[in-house]
RNA sequence: GCCCAAGUGGCGAAAUGGUAGACGCAGGGGACUCAAAAUCCCCCGCCGCGAGGCGUGUCGGUUCGAGUCCGACCUUGGGCACCA
């Protein structure tokens, strides 16, 4: 062997496993097969760590699969279309095609040294003609099949630009290019009805035992399930037509602590105010002026305008109470109305003292006094409460008990019903943007709204195009627009809303099983190939990209794209958290904070001018603070190795990870090291002892176990830290060199999925036969696994004093004798006979005394 | 504001309710070297000379025993439906 060369050497594997098509997924029935995917990257133009750990993940478990036999599928493919090509095209001109291609092919040449085990032949972009084609194909087939309606719904937007914005572009209420002041508005827009499977949804949750409980749980809140009643109060002083005001509550048993009624600015009856009250009008206006987003609502100030219209309270006509307009009510929650009862809401607690509104407490805490509240009482609902003005059911009880009296105390009154909501809304796909997936409908002046025949698709997106205005390109193309009707032949005008770019990412792992098909899915391949076995993505897409996924399988299923099994596409979910850095800054002469590269820092200061640097804690890598560290940098200095070693090495691959030049300095010390364990074997073959070689075969068969054990749970920072313990025990080893050489080929299995290349290497030099990368994963040996002592601590009153080393099977009644000899424990004893003495076979002794 | 997480030595971390700190980094000491780098060996939670005491964000609780379970709080991060 030669001086570990990366450079070198990870071309040479590259091209050998290339050559070999080791990683082209093939259908093979004979075998059983593995889909493992990493959430497909947007193309930005530059890889960073967190696509490496990403990535690198995906890796060492497809390789893991490889190993064990199974026929694997790893794809790569590219979330293409979205905001950023277009923000590209306004800035620095060109064309959002031209700027997405070109930085798919930076990136993809970009993490090709990586040496991942990718099927290249299956990459696509969602911005290819003939994905998008497939994807407007299944639009049709949605529409067809009754998933897609449209409704009218607001948008953000700016009055000077004249465009829609993004929540993200909405900062402090004003519109992030012109500054000016954003405005709600209504636009017909196109929804798919998510809604229709809100329970199942929810329901199939429970089947999901691989995905985190913590992204089950985010889900099954954002659904949010509620069992409520809804009923009308009957209403004073109301314009024609508005008689009745429904409003739903989930809490019932509070009714008679309401003490006034709200509706949500976007309420049909606010509508009605608003035309003929320009105090209303003025009112209305300023809740619009708040951005769509839920955030933003509940963080603006709680405000509410009287309308003078009153409500009869449903159990006493003679109790009125006033109807507000109130910022706070969303119209796309139960019915947009609802009553306020302070004494057990926080908010309408808040809302009541600021408009001098009665707070009458409905129940009380178990054995308290009937006291005026402070504060708004709102004890968990499972709860036992006393109640003072409930109508329904015990005086004490839960209050889910109440909320389920009330329901059916109401119901037998004839005072509404019982529901169960959902806050879950239908999801709107409708972008006023053009790099996206064209809706395939036309708008014909004698039709109507009609499909697009599937014999066009796909709808292309017109190159000529231009970026020098605010607004949809294809609302001012003069000639895209124009069409002909498919049912009737005259002339119309296409949809010119595109599709969000949650649909593109919704069924790219089931395209991806047959990236080239015809249609969007082939029937065979997605039946061997689904479901995805593990998926592997950042946490912050725990809500919308897979519940929109999980949607979408579902409608995909109905409308025969994928089969029965799939409509749950991802059996295992794994969440990895961010790699972070420390920024550095110095500061200009009025103190702004100027950010350096990493590289450009040296013990502390910078190394062009020495100037000392302000280091401040470690944040997500972002190109404003300058804290990135560019992994080609990395691969080029030391390889991809020790990239992929380091990343996985360090933190569990659930949380945030720090990159720090010490550490990938220490991971490529120790690949070295590791090369150099396999350079003395193979020059300098010894005798050894066969007691030695027992211990190292002790050790190596731990090692195989331990390594198994955590990358089949994804620790892949303890799999590494056996992989250091066996290093150090091979180190100081005193076995022959044929059993030395052999645990040198059994640790480069265990290894090859971390580090391929060096595996491969020390693989072929150890006498490997073939490539490591195909080699059969090793097995442990049970009989080398057990151990006949055992030492176990001994605590007394819970804290460690002693220890004894026992055969494994002693029984406890020897233990117990042995203890109770114990120097220690005799002395602390002092004769007495212990109140208690604890023996855990295997672990722990604890004597209380 | 609401939902979900995380918090352990100087640092990254480990620990089926059972010896807190495996493994690694940094640091200290030593070997080798003319010297340095590289490599190898040893030490390394805090306080204390020591015996010992104290220690897993804070405060309480359950338990023979709590980093781990329960309750409240603090801080940081993710999401909040048009960023992807």
């Amino acid at each position: 062997m030669a001086r570990y060369e990366p450079g070198q050497s990870e071309a040479k594997w590259q091209q050998a496993w290339a050559d070999a098509g080791v990683f082209q997924a093939r259908r093979d029935t004979a075998k059983p097969k593995y889909y493992v995917l990493e959430m497909f990257p947007y193309p930005s133009g530059r890889i960073h760590m967190g696509h490496v750990r990403n990535y690198t993940m995906g890796d060492v478990v497809a390789r893991y699969k490889i190993a064990q036999g199974f026929s694997v599928l790893h794809p790569m493919g590219w979330d293409a279309f979205g905001m950023p090509a277009e923000n590209a095209a306004m800035e620095r001109g060109g064309h959002p095609k031209t700027w997405t291609y070109g930085n798919i092919a930076d990136m993809k040449a970009q993490m090709q040294p990586l040496g991942l085990s990718i099927d290249w032949s299956r990459e696509f972009a969602t911005c290819d003609p003939e994905y998008y084609g497939q994807q407007q194909a299944m639009f049709l087939d949605m529409l067809a099949a009754g998933l897609v309606y449209r409704k009218n719904a607001v948008v953000n937007w700016d009055p000077v630009d004249m465009t829609v914005l993004a929540n993200e572009q909405v900062i402090d209420g004003r519109g992030w290019r012109s500054n000016a002041l954003v405005e709600r508005r209504e636009l017909t827009q196109w929804f798919f009805k998510i809604s229709d499977y809100s329970a199942e949804l929810l329901a199939a949750l429970d089947g999901l035992k691989d995905w985190p409980e913590k992204v089950r749980t985010m889900q099954a809140n954002w659904i949010g399930q509620s069992r409520g009643l809804q009923f009308a109060f009957e209403t004073l002083g109301a314009p024609e037509g508005f008689g009745q005001l429904e409003v739903y509550t989930t809490r019932p048993d509070t009714l008679m602590g309401a003490s006034f009624a709200a509706i949500s600015p976007d309420h049909p009856l606010a509508r009605a105010l608003e035309a003929g009250d320009p105090g209303v009008a003025a009112f209305v206006a300023e809740c619009r002026r708040v951005g769509t987003s839920e955030e933003a609502l509940e963080k603006a100030e709680k405000r509410g305008l009287d309308t003078g219209i009153r409500v009869r309270h449903p159990l006493d006509p003679a109790w009125e109470l006033p109807v507000f307009i109130a910022n706070f009510i969303l119209m796309d929650y139960g019915t947009g109305a609802i009553f306020g009862c302070p004494a057990h809401d926080a908010r309408d607690f808040e809302f009541a003292t600021k408009y001098g509104l009665p707070i009458n407490a409905v129940f009380l805490p178990e054995g308290a006094a009937d006291t005026p509240l402070s504060d708004a009482y709102v004890p968990l609902k499972s709860e036992r409460v006393r109640y003072v003005r409930g109508f329904a059911g015990e005086a004490v009880q839960t209050g889910e008990a109440g909320v389920a009296s009330a329901i059916a105390q109401c119901e037998s009154r004839g005072i509404g019903r019982g529901v169960t909501n959902y806050r879950l809304r239908d999801w709107g796909i409708s972008r006023q943007r053009y790099w996206g997936c064209p809706i395939p409908v036309v708008h014909c002046p004698a039709c109507g709204v009609v499909p697009e025949s599937k014999a066009n698709l796909p709808v292309r997106l017109p190159d000529d195009v231009t970026f020098d205005q605010p607004g949809n390109p294809l609302d001012r193309h003069p000639t895209w627009r124009d069409c002909t009707c498919p049912k009737c032949g005259a002339a119309a005008r296409r949809e010119t809303d595109t599709m969000d770019t949650f649909v593109d990412s919704s069924w790219y792992y089931a395209r991806f099983t047959s990236p080239h098909a015809a249609t969007p899915t082939d029937a065979a391949e997605a039946d061997y190939w689904m479901n995805v076995d593990q998926y592997i993505g950042g946490i912050e897409h725990a809500i919308l990209h897979l519940l929109y996924s999980r949607f979408f399988a579902r409608a995909m299923h109905k409308t025969g794209h994928l089969p029965a099994k799939a409509i749950e596409p991802f059996n295992a979910l794994f969440t990895q958290g961010m790699v972070t850095h420390e920024i550095y800054l110095t500061r200009d002469a009025a103190g702004r904070p100027i950010y350096h590269l990493p590289e450009e820092i040296e013990g502390g200061k910078v190394s062009a001018t020495g100037k000392a640097v302000e280091v401040i804690p470690s944040a997500k890598m972002s190109k404003s603070k300058k804290n990135v560290v560019d992994p080609v940098n990395i691969i080029r200095a030391f390889g991809a190795d020790t990239a992929r070693w380091f990343i996985l090495s360090d933190s569990p691959p659930e949380r945030d990870v720090e990159w720090t030049a010490a550490g990938a300095e220490a991971a490529y010390k120790f690949l070295n090291r590791v090369w150099l364990i396999a350079e003395r074997v193979a020059e300098a073959p010894a005798a050894g002892d066969s007691a030695g070689d027992a211990a190292l075969a002790r050790a190596l068969h731990r090692a195989i176990a331990d390594v198994t054990h955590a990358i089949e749970n994804f620790a892949f920072n303890k799999a590494i830290a056996k992989i250091y313990e066996l290093t150090n025990t091979l180190s100081r080893a005193t076995a022959s060199s044929a059993a030395m050489t052999s645990a040198l080929r059994t640790m480069a299995q265990l290894m090859s999925p971390m580090v391929p290349h060096l595996a491969e290497e020390i693989w072929a030099a150890m006498g490997g036969a073939g490539l490591v990368v195909t080699a059969p994963w090793p097995k442990a040996d049970p009989a080398l696994l057990v151990q006949d002592t055992a030492t176990l601590p001994i605590q007394i009153n819970g804290k460690r004093r002693a220890e004894i080393t026992v055969p494994k099977d002693m029984p406890t009644a020897e233990v117990e004798k042995l203890v109770l000899a114990d120097e220690t424990v005799a002395r602390v004893l002092a004769g007495q006979a212990p109140k208690k003495l604890i023996v855990v076979p295997g672990r722990i002794v604890n004597v209380v005394h």
